[in-house]
RNA sequence: GGUCCCAUCGUCUAGCGGUUAGGACGCGGCCCUCUCAAGGCUGAAACCCGGGUUCGAUUCCCGGUGGGACCGCCA
């Protein structure tokens, strides 16, 4: 009697490419649903497109979601594992008439559709073995097509697009079972979904369609109907369809530019849905805040800025450890690849809180931060360059016994190069950028007599003397 | 072409009949400052168009326009 009556949702990729942005967000919204409602949070691989699902990108989307962050209950469901299945209620709907074969052959339709298009008519299987006596057909091969109602309407009612209302003599009678006895993704979706005690089917809007045709097999197997959630597409910055073109869409393409998965969670749910004003919203907060009610009804566009944004302040509330093991791994990762020493990795460490403040990705942060794990004198950036005019650097040498003079502590070195610039009618930027220029080849840097008493006195001076002139 | 969806600053959005139309990113200015960031203050920037309904429409209805999705023995 203690009926079960939290959600179940569940995520259903199919693997024929890697997880896209997309496709990320509809997991995300999904698993922040069931976290949300203490629900049940599934994944399903819809693999029974044997000719384009392939093992590699059912390994791209299981990484694509651990990184994430997004994991899900029990065991991952293969859906072609379950054609047994698929095929019984097909033919079962079969046996009560509710579906019929047809023997029409794959050109026959081409030519068909060809026809409705030159005519300017509305392109669709015009049930031509619906009512024919499937005897005709012989033994020659057919598919199973559902006999859907061909009068009335037929209403999807969507939680974030209200109801959606099709006439039913506009939705054809679409294949259940292929010829060599396969079953299409319509009849597996339903029959998984029915299975898998889903309740709410939270997906993109390219379904939107495709759930009025759903719901013609749910409704003549009689089963409950879910609750739908089509939420609406990314697409580029241009506005249009989020293609190749746009590059940079695999999730794991995201982790290479050096975003945070965190970064990704806040970005991708404020992408079309909201919570008044808010905008950092913290993955625990959102597991709080999360409903389907406030997801958005318009397309959004990806703004790269914006991310940037977000991921310098998650950046910035990364500990400092944790920083330092993301650039090592990054630069693991590099060809070829470059080991930091011990001493490198805990100067990288100290200086984090210098350098976060800085970066907008990991990949920024890690280059900027290639003057603390590699030794000796710096190779000039274009900017650092112009900086170091003759002029420069003869203000350099001229610095250089002064600080020769001085403690090594961060504040010894800027009294003394205060006062050196003041004695020489100098700004404190006159001296310092010179400098800076030297010591890390770039014109910004985290405050540069922190970085110099962190290098040493040793290090910097080899750096220092390389320039001055 | 048919069906369906969508429409507030450049972008993401708040708004749920009466608001100086709010926030965020980005952009400009100022402050802070050894650079760059971060931070603070500040400025420019939007209700697609046309009809209704209403005392009153950004908000409700209809039409147009503009985007988009789907129309496979793909998912």
């Amino acid at each position: 009697m203690t009926e079960n009556k939290k959600p179940v949702v569940r995520f259903a990729p199919s693997p024929t490419g890697y997880l896209h942005i997309g496709g990320a967000r509809t997991a995300l919204f999904n698993w922040l649903f069931a976290k949300a409602t203490g629900g049940t949070f599934l994944l399903r691989i819809e693999d029974t497109d044997r000719e384009r699902s392939t093992p590699e990108a059912v390994e791209a989307i299981l990484n694509g979601m651990a990184w994430m962050g997004l994991d899900w209950d029990g065991q991952t469901v293969y859906q072609f594992a379950r054609a047994g299945r698929h095929r019984a209620v097909a033919q079962q709907l079969l046996a009560e008439g509710k579906a019929y074969r047809c023997f029409a052959t794959p050109a026959e339709l081409d030519e068909m559709r060809a026809a409705q298009k030159a005519a300017g008519k509305p392109m669709k299987y015009d049930g031509r073995w619906r009512d024919r006596d499937p005897a005709e057909g012989g033994d020659k091969p057919y598919v199973v097509r559902i006999k859907g109602r061909d009068t009335g309407t037929t209403v999807v009612n969507d939680v974030v697009l209200g109801d959606v209302v099709f006439q039913n003599d506009q939705l054809d009678d679409m294949i259940l079972l292929r010829s060599d006895g396969t079953p299409t993704y319509m009849l597996a979706v339903v029959v998984d979904d029915h299975d898998m005690g889903v309740t709410h089917v939270i997906r993109g809007a390219d379904h939107l369609n495709n759930a009025a045709r759903q719901l013609q097999i749910i409704e003549a197997m009689g089963w409950p109907v879910p609750v739908y959630a089509h939420v609406p597409l990314i697409h580029g910055p241009d506005g249009a369809k989020l293609s190749k073109r746009h590059g940079a869409l695999a999730v794991e393409a995201y982790r290479e530019m050096g975003y945070l998965p965190e970064t990704m969670r806040n970005y991708l749910l404020r992408l079309g849905w909201s919570h008044g004003d808010d905008e950092i919203i913290s993955t625990a907060q959102a597991i709080q805040w999360f409903n389907l009610e406030n997801i958005g009804k318009s397309p959004a566009r990806m703004d790269f800025k914006k991310l940037d944004n977000l991921n310098g302040h998650y950046i910035r509330e990364t500990a400092d450890y944790t920083l330092t093991a993301e650039i090592v791994a990054l630069l693991a990762r590099q060809t070829p690849p470059h080991v930091l020493t011990e001493p490198a990795r805990e100067r990288l460490t100290k200086a984090m809180p210098g350098l976060k403040e800085r970066a907008k990705t990991l990949v920024e942060l890690s280059s900027a931060a290639d003057f603390l794990y590699t030794d000796g004198p710096r190779a000039l950036d274009a900017a650092a360059e112009k900086v170091l005019t003759p002029d420069a650097r003869s203000t350099l040498a001229r610095t250089l016994p002064v600080l020769e003079a001085t403690d090594w502590s961060s504040q010894a070195l800027e009294t003394a190069a205060r006062s050196f610039a003041e004695a020489n009618g100098l700004k404190l930027g006159g001296v310092a950028q010179p400098l800076r220029a030297a010591i890390t080849g770039k014109t910004t840097s985290p405050p540069l007599f922190e970085v110099m008493a962190l290098l040493g006195r040793e290090e910097s001076l080899i750096r220092l003397r390389a320039f001055a002139g």
